[in-house]
RNA sequence: GUGGGUGUAGCUCAGUUGGCAGAGCGACGGACUGUGGCUCCGUAGGUCGAGGGUUCGAGACCCUUCGCCCACCCCA
């Protein structure tokens, strides 16, 4: 009996082909805006994720996969502590795609003193050890881009104005997707509006979950986020980021606006958006699908300070990450079958035994055309040959019997409209592309 | 990590107070011997998640265990 691990899925069928779909989109559309694909590796050092992601954050502290070598893990276990472990031995499965890519940035000097900004994109599993659900999963897939090296709020809007095309490429309606953006501020004004909003729900203490006051102590802005109402009430009343943006970020803020505005991207401010990831700074965006009930599908935001923190030189950076999983979800919702329709071939029939070896020099013909083509190999009669031919959706069946072997030819039989013709067996691959239009 | 639900044919699921494992769909074959979709007829297919227990007898009851789903937390 097979067994798949908990949280994982194979992806297979029209599954496959979505998943293939969202990276020739993918393709097509960044490759218009200039970027190339990368891949990092699913496995990096633990530091790479810690250091760009933040320690505070439960990706980090309760999520990533660690990994240690079947000769490491019995020495980790028996003393409870990696902390005499080499760095290149305490790895971990990547759970989000930013650090890796930015390490990789510093790494191969993608962006050198006064260079052109380096414009990546990938498609990949990431990995996080949560208990699945609706929309989560453990191994699960994300088509990101970073933008390394634009410090100009010109790329924040492009970058938004790319994803929102992208849902749209995808099969998402405008009017279905809800585009939320926020300024977080940067390393000059983010640490005092921490402190304050701590301060704020310190000073609210009684009247906050146990949860918030938590958050107070290891990431206060993550209050907003609290389901609970009565600590959604209190923090409305928390001092909230735009308003307390210094003034480079408040410029870069309203340029973004006035850019989304110019290109007619209809988006909401959210003063209150927090995303879980410690490296953003000033713009952050969400996209949710509406009423599709898993979650964003998408969001991602600035990060000026993560290529120093991967080692790198001061290096601006923005990006996005989409879930291929629920995009996929949400699509199917909204009726919209994202691996498309199977795909169509030609089927090769033949009469019997006798006639099997032309059918099968009639196969390679085609196959050498590049035309999918599809046979029978279980010996069935001609009959359910026809019934498997129009399960395989074929456009065009060759039926190779004994009166066409006589006279070198086959016949062509196209299934929408039942017209048939014989023709020589040196003409099929072209008569098959007539047909086939 | 916490809480709830669920596991029977390839799929979706029935299965009564414990008494010979079922349906629909799908698959396969056939309806005068070289032609598909519709219709009709027929056939095959199950370690009832696994292990143990109670019982003359367990898919059902008890214990253990595993898988999966949903929700919380967090996030894509």
């Amino acid at each position: 009996m097979g067994q798949k691990v908990q949280g994982t899925e194979d992806l297979f069928g029209g599954y496959m082909r979505a998943w293939q779909r969202m990276q020739d989109v993918a393709r097509d559309l960044f490759g218009a805006y200039g970027f190339d694909m990368i891949e990092t590796p699913a496995i990096e050092q633990v530091d790479t994720f810690v250091h760009g992601i933040g320690e505070s954050t439960d990706v980090v502290r309760k999520e990533m996969f660690r990994v240690f070598s079947g000769a490491l893990l019995p020495d980790v276990l028996e003393r409870g502590t990696e902390s005499h472990l080499k760095p290149r031995q305490r790895m971990a499965m990547r759970p989000e795609g930013t650090a890796g890519v930015v390490r990789a940035a510093v790494e191969n000097n993608f962006v050198p003193q006064g260079a052109a900004p380096a414009k990546l994109w990938y498609a990949e599993a990431m990995f996080r050890g949560e208990r699945p659900q609706k929309g989560r999963l453990r191994q699960f897939h994300q088509v990101g881009v970073e933008w390394l090296g634009a410090a100009d709020p010109a790329a924040d809007a492009e970058c938004i104005i790319m994803l929102m095309e992208y849902f749209e490429r995808l099969g998402f309606a405008r009017d279905g997707l809800r585009l939320v953006i926020n300024s977080m501020g940067d390393a000059a004004c983010r640490p005092a509006y921490r402190d304050k909003v701590r301060t704020f729900i310190l000073d609210h203490a009684d009247e906050m979950c146990e949860d918030c006051l938590e958050r107070a102590q290891i990431n206060p802005l993550r209050a907003f986020d609290c389901k609970n109402d009565h600590c959604r009430e209190v923090m409305k009343g928390a001092p909230l980021a735009p308003d307390n943006l210094c003034e480079d970020c408040a410029a870069h803020y309203a340029a973004v606006k006035r850019y989304l505005d110019a290109a007619g991207v209809a988006y909401v401010e959210d003063p209150t958006l927090v995303r879980g990831l410690d490296y953003y700074t000033r713009t952050v965006f969400e996209v949710e699908a509406v009423g599709a009930g898993v979650g964003a599908i998408g969001g991602g935001g600035r990060y000026d300070g993560l290529m120093e923190l991967e080692g790198g030189k001061p290096t601006p950076g923005l990006g996005f990450a989409v879930g291929f999983e629920r995009i996929a979800l949400a699509l199917a919702e909204q009726g919209v079958e994202m691996g498309g329709e199977e795909p169509s071939c030609v089927y090769v029939a033949c009469t019997g035994a006798t006639e099997r070896a032309a059918a099968f020099d009639a196969c390679l013909a085609l196959r050498q055309a590049g035309i999918r083509t599809e046979a029978d190999y279980q010996g069935r009669s001609l009959k359910s040959q026809f019934k498997q031919a129009d399960k395989l959706h074929a456009r065009v069946c060759v039926v190779v019997g004994a009166d066409e072997v006589a006279a070198g030819a086959v016949t062509l039989r196209d299934m929408a409209s039942h017209e048939q013709a014989q023709v020589p067996m040196a003409g099929l691959v072209d008569a098959v592309r007539a047909r086939l239009g």
